[in-house]
DNA sequence: CCTGTATATACCTTGACACGTACATACGCG
DNA sequence: CGCGTATGTACGTGTCAAGGTATATACAGG
């Protein structure tokens, strides 16, 4: 279970992280929540906290988690070159309906690379 | 094999990605350049078509992937929460930098990105 | 046609991981 | 101290997906 990837593969994984963007939980809050077994929101937080996707301080018995930003940032910035991509093929789609618009003439002077 | 996530979760197909985001490209050329046996190009290649991340078009024998934004843009817009989160904690750390520091009075402009 | 090239698919095996159940540990309180 | 609550962990099980090997389909050219 090494990258990043594979860790919000899982959509409980997904779903505890969509719940600590609001603020930190208890397991049990968690638990209530998202209606899952109490061990499975331990399993869970656990490959999560050994990712570096959260972290949890402890209040007597109960531990609150919380979000930590860097894996998800890293998965933003695998994404970086992908925005790249489709912003630069905003334009071609423009381009192409451009050419569909017969009666408007191609104001486009944004050249193509490739 | 429903999800976007799990799609990308496999590092072979993080990589087929990689190389079309440049250019399209053939089966045999991914094939080559990530040297990897040619049924398994061929197998990934036709999850990530099936979840729409690429489309191919017929060259003779050769069949032409390119990229399709769509589904990485899913996941782009799952991150929109997230980049809001700790874009707002750096706010915070930010200040706290800030109140650590007496003898500066809050000149607080600057902003710097990430 | 036959051959070589290019790509897809079928079958099998293996391993990883998610889940449920049961149990363990820890803490607080009466 | 013993009980209830809160959380973590160990074990057995089933499922599913990735890889390898072999084979099928499609096309081009001599």
């Amino acid at each position: 279970m090494e990258s990043v990837f594979e860790i919000i593969a899982e959509p409980n994984r997904r779903a505890i992280l969509g719940l600590l963007v609001a603020s930190q939980q208890s397991v049990g809050e968690i638990e209530r929540q998202l209606r899952m077994p109490q061990p499975t929101v331990s399993k869970h937080l656990r490959v999560l906290r050994e990712a570096g996707f959260v972290e949890s301080t402890v209040d007597a018995q109960r531990r609150l988690y919380r979000l930590k930003p860097e894996p998800l940032q890293e998965i933003d910035a695998w994404l970086a070159p992908f925005r790249r991509y489709w912003s630069a093929h905003v334009d071609a789609l423009e381009r192409h309906l451009d050419r569909m618009d017969q009666s408007t003439p191609t104001k486009r002077n944004t050249r193509r690379k490739k």
